[in-house]
DNA sequence: GCCTCAGGGCCATAC
DNA sequence: GTATGGCCCTGAGGC
């Protein structure tokens, strides 16, 4: 959710505004003026940018967004409405009076009423926007379909405005208003064009440009370039800038934006409140340059034709010119050719007036990897990944990235290639195969990103190729950005370049050479940020498909952004967040000399077992262990969890706790796909499990892995199934029914939307993930078998939470007939009665009690012992 | 068939 | 000896 979104929603009720920001208002004239007189539940937001902003547009994205975080809030209720005033007076945004009334709301307003039919309250909101210089309007209807199972979908439509919709309240007429299309859907697919020509396109603009001056020239041919071009609608994302090109080019008479700059003192932030304000350049606008059409009908093939030649209207290379044909350049030289210059320096010479590389402040050469770069920054990321290099920073205490300039670039290559990271180079970019040529097809790709405008109408994509990478910014998808597109953003309110508070963990898994060392990050490093170890193996022809150079080697991995104006629900955020604190712990250990047998207190080893193969299991089962307090740790931290009752707390761990564990192998052997990785340097593979008899159970991990490597599965991924996992409503016993359910369908419709918002790269995602489910549980139960087989005691202190959250299993079992004499407060609250998906595991009574009997055997001195987890234990 | 453009490779230079 | 980076080659896709 978009900063300005969040903050605003965050503050229920009026509330001052500042400058140039988002308001939240609760305004009944406002209801009164939409409410076309039923008596709905009604909330206002209203959004405020500045002036000179021909138009302000939200997403559909952020509408649902926004309708989730409302609903979620107890702010929408059913049958209620949402008034969404999207406010672009001609005021200036420090002259603004400091309330919002209705006299106001001059500019757009957006209303959404609410009538619920039954198990589906459809909800419309409309997004009117004006200009205030008259004219035919349309409408941007947008369904968002509350489902009874809690999901959210939206359709939109688009109609003139004369016939107000039904369900809706009436809009004021003001003036001229435009239209702008949703792109994309809930499941990620790219909605048809409805009655306009021409969509818009999503924009990205990285907040670190925010010095950069960004010329937008209209779509139109250049001969009616300064009189009907199509204005730029900007919204605000996750200390992003959004902006979103205005799809009516046809009847529209509002002054074009020339050219604006995102200014750092423009983001500003009010306590929980960022607000994203662009201001204008020039009152005049600055020469613009029209833009050739990307594609089609002009035959126009200049590379894409940055912001800042757009500013330079009488570049060489690309001068203003006003005709539909243009100087091309070539590395060909087939045209425009000086005749001395080389083709490379003619090709050269187009990106100069780019501006700074954004790693280093060298000359951009071109679009590399996914972003305007330098040719040295290409090399440097091509060499790096090719060749799996590992650096380090050397400062001792770090608490920013050291400097990267055309200078000292060379001095610290770990703090450069994060950068590269940072401004969104992308590792998938490099091909495993090395083949020259052709076009790229990694995710989020340029090619990929002007096919998907062109599929949905093609004149974005000059609006895309304008907007993209003013000054070298990285670009990132035009349609539907994905999660992690951040990787391309920095901080939306600072300069500073990074911060070393978050790491970058790249870890080796060699043993001998594989030293873990850190490469600092920031914590600025975008929404998303997760480089997902399955990209380095993608599928795809182009990528690193079949690259053993990657995914044995290194894993890069990102931290998801987590600050305030990060683009994601709170609840989710504060997912991520847990995730990230437990996840920044320090490793457990696997040591296999230092687990004795004394600590164990159980000297009497089986007489097959020899000890040093003792050694082995306890140093497995004490990670285990360890892991379980990890889980503990990580389940206290969450949300709504740490709320309730001790006992549901108890009954839901004891239910998932084994699917937790190998959801948590998995997850850390993404990129070993042939090997379960048990710490960051050491692994089992197929081999070494058949010698331990574990084959069956490490086989199917190791298919899980695949299938969620597959799957792109990411942090977001991984935090939200293990809350799905937990949350798990329908155990018996459980008193928290209600909200243990509404937590878990909130966190399931949040990574619904996530995946169908932001992974629309692999289809049905969601569905996937959900369906990998039974087959973690069989392989959960299987590793829960294959403990109750061997006799623990030996090798497992009596008092550890693997132990008792195996005896709480046993007592979990239908008909058990011989509870153990003692059992350990785990157990206690629902001993032989608490049912789970895992009890319906079929055992035999015999089977269960012989596979117990060695966990048990001591069960009168570990309840004893153990009885301290009530207080003062994990749980 | 030509052009685009974003990949990779080569190799002189720097460290 | 290795890393760097400037220059050029390559080739799928678009027109």
């Amino acid at each position: 959710m978009s900063a300005s979104f969040q903050c605003s929603l965050s503050d229920s009720g009026r509330s001052e505004p500042k400058g140039n920001e988002v308001v939240e208002t609760n305004n009944d004239d406002l209801s009164s003026l939409q409410d076309s007189g039923t008596k709905l539940d009604t909330t206002h937001v209203t959004i405020q940018l500045p002036e000179s902003m021909q138009g302000n547009s939200i997403s559909q994205q952020k509408m649902q967004e926004l309708i989730v975080h409302l609903s979620q809030s107890g702010q929408l209720k059913d049958d209620g409405k949402i008034i969404i005033e999207v406010k672009g007076t001609q005021e200036k945004p420090k002259e603004r009076p400091s309330e919002g009334n209705s006299d106001e709301i001059s500019a757009q307003q957006s209303v959404c009423s609410v009538k619920a039919p039954q198990t589906h309250s459809i909800k419309y909101v409309t997004v009117q926007q004006a200009s205030g210089t008259g004219g035919p309007s349309n409408l941007q209807k947008t369904a968002f379909i509350k489902a009874a199972n809690g999901s959210i979908q939206t359709k939109s439509d688009t109609h003139n405005q004369s016939v107000p919709a039904q369900g809706q309240t009436e809009h004021k007429g003001l003036g001229t208003t435009g239209t702008y299309h949703i792109l994309t859907s809930t499941n990620g697919q790219h909605l048809q064009q409805s009655g306009q020509a021409q969509q818009p396109a999503y924009i990205l603009i990285p907040a670190t440009q925010q010095t950069q001056q960004i010329n937008v020239a209209p779509l139109n041919s250049p001969s009616t370039a300064s009189s009907s071009s199509a204005p730029i609608r900007v919204v605000n994302q996750g200390g992003q800038h959004i902006i979103l090109q205005h799809a009516n080019n046809s009847s529209t008479t509002s002054t074009p934006i020339s050219s604006f700059s995102l200014k750092t003192a423009s983001m500003l932030k009010d306590g929980e409140r960022s607000v994203v304000v662009l201001q204008q350049q020039h009152q005049n606008p600055a020469p613009i340059v029209p833009v050739r059409p990307f594609v089609q009908q002009h035959n126009n093939r200049l590379p894409p034709a940055p912001p800042a030649i757009a500013a330079a209207a009488t570049s060489a290379t690309f001068s203003a010119n006003t005709s539909t044909s243009s100087v091309r350049v070539s590395r060909g030289g087939s045209l425009g050719s000086s005749g001395k210059e080389s083709s490379w320096q003619q090709y050269v010479k187009q990106f100069e007036k780019l501006g700074p590389c954004p790693i280093c402040g060298d000359k951009i050469s071109g679009y590399h990897y996914g972003i305007f770069c330098c040719e040295s920054c290409k090399g440097f990321f091509k060499r790096t990944v090719q060749n799996s290099k590992r650096y380090a920073c050397h400062m001792a205490t770090p608490s920013s990235l050291c400097d990267i300039t055309a200078t000292s670039r060379k001095k610290c290559p770990a703090c450069r290639f994060v950068k590269c990271l940072e401004k969104g180079m992308r590792m998938e970019a490099i091909r495993s195969d090395r083949t020259r040529g052709g076009r790229s097809m990694y995710p989020g790709s340029r090619y990929l990103r002007q096919l998907a405008a062109r599929a949905s109408g093609g004149s974005e994509v000059k609006c895309e190729l304008k907007g993209t990478s003013a000054g070298g910014v990285s670009t990132l998808p035009a349609i539907a950005p994905l999660p992690n597109a951040g990787v391309s953003t920095t901080s939306s309110t600072t300069n500073e370049p990074f911060s070393k508070i978050d790491s970058v963990h790249i870890m080796s898994l060699g043993v001998s050479s594989g030293v873990a060392y850190e490469i600092p990050a920031s914590e600025d490093v975008g929404g998303g940020v997760y480089l997902d170890p399955a990209v380095l193996e993608d599928t795809g022809g182009s990528g690193p498909a079949s690259s053993s150079t990657f995914h044995d080697e290194s894993i890069y991995r990102l931290p998801v952004r987590t600050q305030e104006n990060i683009d994601m629900p709170k609840i989710l955020r504060e997912i991520i967040k847990v995730e990230e604190s437990v996840e920044s712990e320090p490793e457990e250990r696997l040591d296999f000399d230092s687990t004795d047998a004394s600590q164990i207190g159980v000297s009497t080893l089986p007489p097959n077992v020899t000890e040093e193969e003792a050694a082995v299991y306890r140093a497995l089962l004490n990670l285990a262990d360890q892991r379980l307090y990890r889980i503990v740790r990580w389940s206290r931290a969450l949300p709504v969890f740490s709320n309730l009752d001790t006992d549901d707390q108890i009954l839901l761990l004891q239910n998932c706790w084994a699917d937790l564990l190998c959801l948590d192998c998995c997850w850390k052997s993404l990129p070993t796909p042939t090997e379960i990785r048990l710490t960051s340097t050491k692994c089992i593979n197929l081999d070494a499990a058949r010698e331990m008899g574990a084959e069956g159970l490490v086989d199917s991990l190791l298919r899980l892995t695949q299938d969620l490597k597959r799957l792109r599965f990411g942090l977001i991924d991984f935090a939200c199934l293990k809350v799905f996992l937990l949350m798990q409503g329908e155990l018996v016993n459980l008193k928290a029914v209600r909200q243990v359910k509404q937590f878990q369908e909130c966190v399931s419709q949040l990574l619904m939307d996530y995946n169908a918002t932001s992974c629309a790269d692999v289809p049905n995602k969601f569905t996937e993930l959900l369906v990998r489910i039974p087959e973690l549980q069989r392989t959960s139960a299987m590793a829960r078998e294959l403990l109750v087989d061997k006799d623990l005691s030996p090798y497992l202190s009596a008092n550890s939470l693997l132990m008792e959250l195996l005896r709480s299993d046993f007592h979990r079992q239908p008909g058990n007939l011989v509870p153990p004499t003692s059992v350990g407060p785990v157990a206690m609250d629902t001993s032989g009665q608490a049912t789970t998906f895992l009890a319906s595991q079929h055992r035999t009574e015999d089977d269960v009690d012989g596979r117990h009997r060695g966990v048990f055997q001591t069960g009168d001195t570990m309840g004893t012992e153990a009885s301290s987890y009530s207080t003062s234990g994990p749980l």
